[in-house]
DNA sequence: ATGGCACGTCAAACGTGA
């Protein structure tokens, strides 16, 4: 089973880009993120025409969240516990059952955290203390259990271009990192670090200032894998080439193949 | 050497992002 994350930045703005790499990289389940729209207004019959069930969580002008898969989705959960006050639409959760098991998928935008310090960051420091709770709850079940999407945190100096520019920027000041090695200290284990090492991967490059054309790109989307779902990794990537395609997001899809 | 962005909202700038 080939599950994918990608932030698409808007799904009014990149509906054609995205079904052009559904299309080629036909992948069984994926966690979409930022799609910036009202569930109402999510163009579902797109991808049911493409054999996919669609379960969306969004909210109007900002963030939102969803998933697409080829298989049914079970016991979907909307919202991340632990702060009935956050109306940010940031967390998805569905139980796919494939040939050989299921998995529990969460799909999320963690909170970029701009400017720091300031409220902004306090709120991404607390939605990560919030994310640790729900994944030592979810790591109990002893399932698979795979969270993955757009993390807006930069592990290691190795996971960007340009480490000098971003150690006072909430994707990559120590708090940030502290609190991503925290949810790896439960036993998570991180699917792209299973598989490659070293500098010079991305799935971010900014619009501006020719970042692109530079490679001054960024790591932040991740997926994190319970061991029940890790001792099944066969295969993790990145498609980078999708960001040099026409009207592309700023963020490219990442991927696993899961033995389920 | 330097400056260079793109969403959605709502109909002109503005908030937001990373």
């Amino acid at each position: 089973m080939r599950i994918a994350c990608f932030n698409i930045n808007g799904i009014k703005a990149r509906h054609a880009a995205l079904c052009d790499w559904l299309d080629e990289a036909s992948p069984d389940v994926v966690l979409l993120q930022e799609i910036k729209s009202i569930d109402e207004n999510f163009p579902h019959e797109m991808f049911e025409d493409r054999g996919y069930n669609v379960e969306t969580h969004g909210q109007k002008g900002f963030n939102g969240v969803a998933i697409l898969s080829k298989y049914p989705l079970e016991d979907v959960s909307r919202g991340l516990p632990g702060d009935d006050s956050d109306e940010q639409a940031r967390w998805i959760e569905a139980t796919v059952t494939g040939d050989a098991g299921a998995v529990r998928v969460c799909g999320l935008y963690l909170p970029n955290g701009n400017p720091a310090p300031g409220p902004k960051y306090d709120y991404k420091l607390a939605w990560m203390e919030r994310m640790h709770a729900r994944a030592a709850a979810l790591l109990a079940t002893e399932e698979p259990v795979l969270m993955g999407g757009d993390y807006n945190v930069i592990p290691q100096d190795e996971d960007a271009a340009r480490p000098e520019a971003w150690h006072k920027d909430a994707l990559a000041l120590p708090e940030s990192r502290a609190a991503f090695r925290r949810l790896l200290h439960l036993g998570l284990t991180e699917a792209f670090r299973a598989r490659v090492e070293g500098p010079g991967h991305y799935t971010f490059w900014d619009y501006q200032g020719g970042a692109w054309q530079r490679n001054n790109g960024i790591r932040i989307d991740h997926m994190l894998l319970s061991p029940q779902a890790a001792d099944r990794l066969t295969d993790c990537g990145i498609d980078t080439e999708v960001r040099g395609r026409e009207k592309p997001s700023d963020h490219v899809p990442l991927w696993v193949d899961l033995d389920i």
